[in-house]
DNA sequence: CTATATTTGCAACATAATTGCATTAACATG
DNA sequence: CATGTTAATGCAATTATGTTGCAAATATAG
């Protein structure tokens, strides 16, 4: 089985990105999270491995590629996942629901459900559908209960 | 035909927030569009008839009376619109969607168009459902055909 | 009119994001 | 494997958004 770096050296060769320090480490922390990750998070984390200016770029380039795609939380965080397969540089397909928990404010991808059609006023021409359902994540409703 | 003033004065009254000149000039301005409102806008055309912080104040108090709502847009910047009839202070009865026109950055409130119910997975328990379409308004896609 | 609670303005602070520019480092080419 | 070119980074400065504490002003109840 091909290494997780190798995997992701492979998708910067890919998307003609240089196979930087910042940008594996990028990689490497949003790919070991099973939820969205928050710009304040990936900046404390990284700490002085990066700059937060280079972070910003980091994050740009992925989203430009295709690699990740950003959610902004209730607040207006910016949050960051990697897109599933499908995504390039000229079309994301994110079109899955994004589920904001109320109590760990975990942000889910819930790319199992299909964001339904919608039937909208006469002459609005709808492109993208962005649909985030807030409130307790499986987690946290079974610490509820 | 009673003033629109007069209306806004008694709405104040009713929510238990005095009649100050801010607050009146919010909401004549909301009140004047027909599309939500964003706080850089409302910032700018207040100018210096206010404090920038009196203006956060008072979105924050008319949101919390169920006066107003907030709708973040595409980039995580505020905007506000007058909430129709039934929001109260102690819920808010917004749940239809807001259209944000990638043309000129308007963001409509759909109040005819309900959000579809939403088959999650198991134990996730939705709270809230906010959806934000994205395209063309009705607006801006007449004149581009 | 006056007392009181609310609201405002100002100053300071916090955090997110962007820009310009000099330096560094990746990697294609030979 | 050396090296030139281009891309990427780091740093400093700046802008924008939002928050907090506190003193001064003012809306309004009585
Ligand atoms: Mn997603
Ligand atoms: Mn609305
Ligand atoms: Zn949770
Ligand atoms: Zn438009």
């Amino acid at each position: 089985m091909e290494n997780k770096t190798e995997r992701f050296e492979k998708l910067l060769v890919k998307n003609g990105l240089k196979r930087t320090a910042p940008r594996l480490q990028v990689l490497e922390i949003l790919s070991g999270r099973d939820s969205a990750t928050s710009q304040p998070y990936l900046e404390q984390v990284m700490g002085k491995d990066a700059d937060r200016v280079t972070l910003y770029r980091v994050l740009q380039a992925f989203e430009e590629k295709g690699i990740i795609h950003k959610v902004l939380d209730q607040q207006g965080t910016a949050n960051y996942a990697i897109c599933s397969d499908g995504c390039s540089a000229h079309e994301h397909h994110d079109e899955h629901v994004h589920f904001n928990c109320d109590n760990c404010h975990k942000i889910y991808c819930l790319d199992s459900v299909k964001i339904p059609a919608l039937k909208v006023p006469t002459g609005f021409k709808v492109e993208h559908l962005n649909l985030i359902a807030t409130g307790l994540c499986a987690n946290c409703s079974d610490k509820v209960n």
